[in-house]
DNA sequence: GTCGTGAACGACATATACTATGTAGTATA
């Protein structure tokens, strides 16, 4: 099988990493050329099997070399330079890299001085205590590759964690780390912050009048299984889930300057400290300053900062250096959303997974000034699913709970169906016609193939009944990668029918994810964000669903609960063609 | 390795903290 952008991609990231090898340089020229020539790659879009040798060189960071490569895998499925570095750095060489504290230069002097070619190697000469001959080697350091030799053998390299047990973590450290006497400010950055999907480690930043007592309020948290550093400004520790922790404690006027350095991401500020030297400048996580004077320019906020390097501030979520500086320069970054006006996709305790009464959420979705809200219960194809009888006596309730709120709060009675493995779907069609509201999800067969699953899904869009698909990969972040698609398919099927797709909020699932949202936002598909609470404390999920659209840069034009009320209401009471 | 300038070559490399060693490697965004 030809090539596609996953093997393309696979081979970038194995070049720069066996050039790292070659080289024992992370600051390497060709290193560096691979990594950005990844980044490229994955920005593009388009079927990059149908590229041509120069219109691959077109794509900014590909040149003659790496183009050639991508077309030598494409048409013969191997590409000779990374046969012959796999030749000089074996797979078992190439492991060690995940070593903690094991880099290309150590690396290459244990290969050379000691013959060490694989993790077995390595215990063997760390039993014989034979790395502390080596110069610049000592006890300590061969005790502290013991130590992370050990801990690869327990459970493998420290893995990324799904957003949705990072986020929960990072918040429970801050609520600690807030209760220190002195603490003025304490938040998350990095990966967090930028609201990726996995989080790599989670980094705090907090100003206070004396950094010791935090730190040691985080050394001494319930949560920290082991500290890897500990020096004036900076701690990091690995907690007991594996997740390691990275603490800085700031004065409050450095506040801005730090929480942009550690936002990230590594490659947008590259860029801003480049664009600040070309302004005579220069920026580090405490200040952007004078380059000759030493006089600082801007540090207390964010804003200030990007304003003295004549940027307007850029969100968070579209930091990626993915030509958002660019972006923001000419003035084109992407708007808000502005508030959202309703929410259609949410359960009440009828559901056998959900916990809040009907009241409950209805005070909830006031509470946040909605205009609609649409109460969508499982269908009785799930296991948490509600038969009919049930559905009516609520529709019911509904009815009359709308009567008390009068036009403050227009009720939707809806339901999720449940999308059979032939896009079959709950009751009949007589029935699903009565709700005001129906989604359609898949909640099983995930191993279907593509074709059959997109199959399903364009079935399911054209019954009558259906006015949006839900969570539409099905997938559940980290744990489940959810079904496979023909995307284009669906959106085409989409467009056709008038149905409309969900950004689920819920922080397991963020379906549709950030690279489906950058396809469909091109096609004229009506987007719909949604909480999918299954507590009325959870309708607040839509905004993950709200930061998940910026991140892909959706227009709010085309996100149905971001137009005014009356544009939205004619939306949900227009019936389909 | 790429890219821009000018047709082969030079420029490109942000800024800092921590650790274990006595200058350098590794790590972080």
């Amino acid at each position: 099988m030809a090539a596609g952008k996953r093997e393309i991609l696979e081979m970038l990231r194995e070049l720069a990493q066996l050039t790292l090898l070659e080289e024992e340089n992370p600051q390497s020229f060709r290193v560096r050329a691979y990594e950005s020539a990844e980044h490229a790659i994955n920005a593009q879009t388009a079927e990059l099997s149908a590229l041509s040798l120069k219109e691959l060189q077109q794509i900014e960071g590909i040149g003659k070399s790496t183009a050639e490569k991508i077309r030598e895998l494409i048409e013969t499925d191997r590409v000779q330079r990374l046969d012959e570095l796999r030749a000089k750095h074996p797979q078992s060489v190439v492991a060690l890299l995940r070593i903690q504290g094991l880099g290309p230069k150590m690396l290459g002097r244990l290969r050379a001085e000691l013959g060490v070619q694989s993790l077995a190697d390595l215990r063997r000469v760390l039993a014989e205590q034979r790395l502390r001959g080596l110069k610049g080697f000592g006890e300590k350091s061969e005790e502290k590759l013991r130590l992370a030799v050990a801990k690869l053998e327990e459970q493998g390299v420290l893995d990324r964690s799904p957003i949705a047990d990072a986020l929960p973590l990072a918040e429970r450290i801050l609520e600690e780390l807030r209760a220190v006497p002195g603490v003025s400010h304490a938040q998350y950055a990095g990966s967090l912050r930028r609201f990726s999907e996995t989080i790599g480690d989670i980094d705090i930043i907090v100003t206070a009048s004396a950094a010791e007592p935090v730190m040691q309020a985080l050394i001494r948290s319930s949560v920290v299984d082991r500290v890897l550093a500990q020096g004036e400004g900076k701690t990091s520790i690995v907690t007991r889930g594996e997740v390691q922790v990275d603490l800085r404690v700031v004065a409050d006027h450095q506040l801005g300057a730090a929480l942009l350095y550690f936002t990230g991401s590594k490659g947008h500020n590259i860029k801003l400290r480049q664009r600040a030297l070309a302004r005579g400048l220069t920026l580090n996580e405490y200040a952007l300053s004078e380059l000759d004077s030493g006089k600082v320019v801007a540090s207390e906020t964010e804003a200030a900062i990007y304003a003295a390097l004549g940027l307007p501030f850029i969100p968070p979520v579209l930091r990626e250096d993915g030509g958002e500086i660019e972006a923001a320069e000419a003035g084109r970054l992407p708007l808000p959303l502005p508030a959202l006006l309703g929410d259609f996709h949410v359960h009440t305790e009828l559901s056998g997974d959900a916990r809040s009464s009907l009241r409950e959420v209805v005070q909830s979705a006031r509470a946040r000034g909605y205009r609609a809200l649409a109460i969508t219960e499982h269908a009785e194809g799930t296991r948490a699913g509600v038969g009919r009888a049930q559905l009516l006596e609520q529709a019911a309730q509904i009815r009359s709970l709308q009567a008390e709120l009068g036009t403050e709060l227009r009720l939707l009675h809806g339901v999720e169906l449940n999308i059979g493995p032939e896009g079959e779907l709950d009751y009949d069609p007589e029935f699903r016609a009565q709700f005001d509201f129906c989604l359609a999800s898949v909640h099983s067969h995930f191993e279907l193939e593509r074709a059959a699953q997109t199959q399903r899904i364009v079935r399911a869009m054209e019954d009558p009944s259906v006015r949006m698909i839900g969570h539409l990969a099905a997938r559940h972040i980290g744990s489940g990668p959810g079904i496979e698609l023909d995307l284009e398919a669906v959106l085409a099927a989409a467009e056709r029918t008038g149905t409309a797709l969900e950004i689920n909020g819920s922080l397991e699932r963020l379906d549709l994810s950030v690279d489906m949202l950058r396809v469909a936002r091109q096609r004229r598909v009506a987007l719909i964000l949604t909480s999918d609470a299954h507590h009325e404390a959870e309708l607040g999920r839509i905004q993950f669903a709200a930061l998940n659209a910026q991140r892909a840069g959706v227009a709010p034009e085309q996100v149905v609960n971001a137009w005014p009320a009356p544009r939205m209401l004619d939306w949900l009471a227009a019936k389909r063609a």
